[in-house]
DNA sequence: TCGTTCACGCACGTC
DNA sequence: GACGTACGTGAACGAA
């Protein structure tokens, strides 16, 4: 109970916000502002935390004229309410953004506004004084522009805030130190802090050399207020500092490129830039507390600090240390590619009688079905689907098509790999990839500019390109792989004695349970079996439908839904959790994995039926890939410190979701080998065993 | 009118 | 199920 009690002292919560709050009247001419800030402060702490009930205390003392009637107009529109606990509910919030149009003279609801004293300065004495502040926490942000770095927006008690430029003596490296020194004394918080490394390193990580303990929930060092957002909803598109803003302090920031539009950032008045910088750090600071509120409620303190905040510090650590490419090569491998595209484009017009572009499916799409007559299979919005499943089922119709897909083929890896990645070798001959913590609604990390998390595998040609990626004079790969990470976890979150004692037969699971679906001897089963019982395992972790199985396999529907009816018997606690985990899903309005991620789910409460089965599916994936995620997360930190600790030359510079690559010192081998395996076994403990394998190689290829 | 920019759908690479 | 990128397309926009 208490734990979702809300205590405001109602005296406080007015005066505070009758100083903050510039003054104003309503129509009847009365001052308002502060109960009206007091209100609006109200309405925001509610609707950002979970608490049930609310109770408002008033005493008499107020100790001024012009304040004790707003106080006073407050403690009447509270007991309107009802007395002493009052339940929070959707009724009371809108009657409370009610009273809020009461108030306001024009009946318009108005966001409060910054309450800030802003001071530019680059003066030494000032700035050093300024790092002297005594306080346990600040926040600040660092304005950047295409790596060119501006100034620094700080603050230490969230209404008081300093904007530095980088000018003179003040440059960004003095900054970073600053700030690193202030890390080592106090809390410090920011908006996207991986950014930031570049100049500071928090003490915290600075001098750790293990990883974190599950008990000790390391709570008040370093804070993002970007990754505490994420975690609270991962489900939205961007989180700018005015969408966080606005969310949580009910502020309104102009966003950066309606300030600033594509201009270059030391175009601007220092004016509007130091403006800028401070509102990102006095929101920092002000919506720290409420999201670490919020974090805690929903349990996920030991996510945050424990996980994603040293996490953000890794990742950035990868991106800088990147990986090498040889330029050279690729471009060799993008001119073979060609010189069988070309073959194949003169193949296809010939075939054709007429030269069109075969990477318009439009166009595609008119010359197959329509002039060469194959029989069509309607199926986008925009006309024929030519996607590769439809195509392979044409090609013994005509010889154009098996040549189409030849080219589709190549044509992608020449483009989004042999090109595309050239596009982004650095000048040290590394790509330096974009680590995303903040992307994907499950908690998975994503790879973007360039992605080297979908480099190809599957095919040998596709494949060929890892040969590029290569260590540093002297090293080699060391990439380590969790096997069937998310099986396992559904055998252990689904506790379905078959699975789990599968697992700890230790052979191969797909084989296990084709042999226990179908009935037959272990040593009897067919590659075919298998390759259903794998596709079936694979669709089961997916949250797969009948029919998305019968895609994968192509067979019928029906044949589908005999399979996974067979697999159920066998795994009957599959069944069971699966259904568990939506009803549970849909009480709660959200999914939760191992360690408290949480996914909201809306389109389980959805009236459209294949919006309601895809929340169906989300809920039985997201538990097991955000587990899958968070394992990882938790080994990935583990790896990185011990590697620190046992202070190695080998660094870890890739993650692709159930891998790690470490450029390896060669006298490091044996140890980085068998501290991957180590560390990511001991992750976490299931009901099965974590099973890691790790190879070696002079290059990506070799290494997987 | 022409060229550029943008959002969108499609196709396909990975785990 | 979860992503990111390349490409073509058509609409919107601005300059000429």
């Amino acid at each position: 109970m208490s734990e979702n009690l809300l205590i405001v002292n109602g005296n406080e919560l007015i005066s505070d916000a009758f100083y903050k709050t510039p003054a104003f009247t309503n129509s009847e001419g009365v001052f308002v502002n502060g109960v009206y800030g007091g209100i609006f402060k109200l309405i925001s702490i509610l609707k950002t935390s979970e608490y049930k009930a609310l109770s408002i205390s008033f005493s008499e003392e107020c100790g001024n004229e012009r304040l004790k009637p707003q106080i006073l107009k407050f403690k009447e529109i509270i007991e309107a309410k009802g007395q002493g606990e009052i339940p929070v509910t959707k009724e009371l919030l809108e009657s409370l953004e009610n009273a809020l149009k009461d108030l306001s003279p024009s009946g318009e609801v108005k966001g409060a506004s910054f309450d800030m004293t802003l001071k530019v300065t680059s003066d030494l004495n000032e700035v050093e004084a300024l790092f002297e502040t005594k306080s346990d926490r600040a926040a600040f942000y660092f304005l950047t522009d295409i790596g060119d770095f501006l100034g620094l927006g700080i603050s230490f008690d969230g209404s008081n805030v300093t904007y530095i430029p980088v000018e003179n003596f003040i440059t960004a490296d003095y900054l970073g130190k600053k700030l690193s020194i202030l890390s080592e004394r106090m809390s410090l918080c920011s908006f996207d802090i991986k950014e930031s490394y570049k100049y500071f390193e928090p003490s915290e990580f600075a001098n750790r050399t293990y990883g974190y303990k599950d008990e000790d929930v390391s709570g008040n060092k370093c804070f993002d207020v970007l990754i505490g957002a994420y975690l609270i909803n991962p489900l939205k598109n961007d989180y700018e500092p005015w969408d966080v803003a606005k969310e949580y302090l009910k502020l309104t920031l102009p966003k950066r490129a309606d300030l600033f539009g594509k201009e270059p950032l030391a175009n601007a008045d220092i004016k509007v830039l130091s403006e800028y910088a401070s509102k990102i750090a006095y929101i920092c600071f002000n919506a720290e507390p409420l999201i670490r509120a919020k974090l805690a409620k929903t349990g996920m303190e030991r996510l945050m600090y424990n996980i994603e905040m040293p996490l953000s510090y890794i990742l950035y650590s990868m991106e800088k240390e990147g990986i090498i490419v040889k330029r050279d090569e690729l471009k060799a491998y993008g001119d073979k590619l060609l010189v069988r595209i070309d073959e194949l484009e003169k193949a296809i017009y010939e075939a054709a009688g007429i030269e069109f572009n075969i990477n318009s499916p439009k166009q595609l799409g008119e010359i197959l079905f329509e002039k060469l007559g194959l029989p069509a299979e309607k199926k986008t919005k925009s006309g024929y689907s030519t996607a590769a499943d439809v195509l392979e089922k044409l090609a013994p119709e005509h010889k154009i098509v098996a040549d189409i897909l030849e080219y589709r083929g190549l044509t992608k890896l020449k483009s989004t790999y042999a090109d595309g990645l050239a596009a982004y070798i650095a000048d040290d001959n590394r790509i330096h990839t974009s680590f995303n913590q903040t992307i994907t609604a499950t908690g998975r990390i994503s790879s973007t500019e360039p992605n080297l998390q979908n480099i190809p595998m599957r095919t040998e040609l596709g494949r060929l390109i890892r040969k590029v990626f290569v260590p540093k004079d002297g090293y080699v790969f060391a990439d380590a792989d969790y096997s069937q990470i998310e099986l396992r976890i559904l055998a252990h979150m689904s506790e379905d004695k078959g699975l789990i004692e599968a697992y700890h037969e230790g052979k191969d699971i797909h084989r296990i349970t084709a042999s226990k679906v179908f009935h037959v001897p272990f040593e009897e089963v067919t590659s075919l079996q298998r390759r259903n019982a794998k596709a079936v395992n694979f669709g089961i972790v997916y949250g797969i439908s009948a029919f998305g199985l019968s895609q994968d396999l192509s067979i019928s529907a029906h044949e589908a839904k005999e399979y996974m009816e067979k697999y159920f018997e066998t795994y009957p606690g599959v069944k069971k959790y699966q259904e568990d985990v939506i009803a549970s899903t849909k009480a709660k309005g959200y999914s939760e994995t191992m360690f408290g991620r949480r996914r909201p789910v809306p389109e389980l409460k959805a009236s459209n039926f294949n919006l309601r089965q895809f929340g169906e599916r989300v809920a039985m994936n997201a538990p097991i890939q955000g587990t899958a995620a968070d394992i990882m997360k938790i080994a990935m930190i583990d790896v990185f410190f011990k590697l620190k600790e046992l202070s190695l030359k080998s660094k870890l510079i890739l993650q692709i979701h159930d891998e790690l690559v470490i450029e390896t010192a060669p006298d490091e081998v044996d140890t980085v080998t068998k501290l991957l395996v180590e560390e990511m076994e001991k992750a976490v403990t299931l009901s099965v065993p974590m099973e890691v394998d790790c190879h070696i190689g002079s290059d990506w290829y070799e290494a997987k």
